[in-house]
DNA sequence: GCTTTTTTATGACCGAAATCATATCCAAGT
DNA sequence: ACTTGGATATGATTTCGGTCATAAAAAAGC
């Protein structure tokens, strides 16, 4: 999001993670700013008996956990790498100084926060009122037209898992994929040899 | 949360809502930033079978329903007054120019995005991993400490009806009453002629 | 002060999704 | 080609919170 020159140029530095490292803990302190070079990252919870819960996969190019950086607050979440990755690493003032020097930037995070709060406003009343099928297609709906950019007449094919999506649907596996061949049953999705194809 | 003389300088309006009124509904463009003068509005979705979810409850001051003028999305859900109130109504383009020619309030705006992606965060993950007595006392703990700032040792008493409770962490009235109940019985709060205490 | 409405309360019952157990399929690595 | 680990699949069983019905208490309206 923020040019490489940039950051680059407020002393970012590069840091390499490897597949499942964690990037900073919940209930830490932000100290820095980071953006994706290569790799994906995902920001989750779990719950006291260990269930997961997914907030975002991001793929390179995006940031992530910059929202408490503002506040002083701890992270909500943590960060971990889900493939092998490397990542910019902002000290927090320098770029709370980029983004005051540089009013393009900040109204390309505000765009970032305000569709990230787009996507949680979605999927959380979902969660919290619709029944696993209703949920599943929002869930692929949104990544297809939001994230891809899909027009509705094209197909679309699901790179998540049935894990990832019980993850960010707040249901368990194998309801997902028991929901999953009922939404196929009824037409609403296509299964190519597993894949799922909306 | 933006200053009244500058929303007057650029051309904001005031609008007048009676009590259970809707401001903007769920999938419509969004043409204008709100702010409160008086009175309370809460953002809120509806299931197909007339389930509802609260994503929020603003007190004067706040403004709400800001994000998607950022992107040009429709609403991810609607506004609705929870008594008579007064809102302050501002031209989007105005406000963006506002934005721009102060980057002060630009800044504000962020912080106040970063808290509800906060919040967002943290009550979806309660949501889809966390049993209701989880939930509740992490609801309560939440408008404690980040909306009415009292610290942990001075006593917080709930302004939020059993039905809100309800409707904000997913939950129905008859579970929310009975788990208040079963945390009474814990010592986790206190409760004075039905009305909460933690 | 009395009526109406809203909020809180409680018991009985039900059902959707979670849980548990086990199996098969598939991709990655050697 | 073979092994291994992860992903997908499926049946049986359980459970927690939802649903339904009804009542009491409190608040709001007149």
């Amino acid at each position: 999001m923020i040019p490489d020159d940039l950051l680059d140029q407020y002393g970012a530095q590069k840091i390499a993670l490897k597949k499942k490292e964690v990037l900073f803990h919940i209930d830490t302190q932000p100290r820095f700013y980071f953006q994706i070079l290569s790799g994906k990252i995902k920001m989750n919870n779990y719950s006291e008996d260990g269930k997961e819960y997914i907030q975002g996969i991001f793929p390179p190019g995006s940031s992530f956990g910059e929202p408490p950086l503002f506040q002083d607050l701890d992270y909500p979440a943590q960060a971990e790498a889900v493939d092998d990755a490397v990542v910019w690493k902002l000290e927090k003032s320098k770029f709370l100084q980029l983004l005051k020097e540089h009013p393009e930037v900040h109204l390309e995070l505000t765009k970032v926060l305000a569709s990230r709060l787009h996507y949680k406003a979605t999927m959380v009343a979902e969660i919290s009122t619709e029944n696993p099928e209703h949920r599943l297609l929002k869930l692929i709906d949104y990544f297809k037209t939001h994230i891809h950019h899909i027009p509705e007449s094209e197909p679309y094919l699901v790179e998540l898992s049935r894990q990832q999506m019980a993850d960010l649907t707040g249901l368990r596996v194998e309801t997902v994929i028991r929901t999953v061949k009922s939404l196929e049953k009824k037409g609403l999705l296509q299964l190519q040899s597993h894949k799922i194809l909306r």
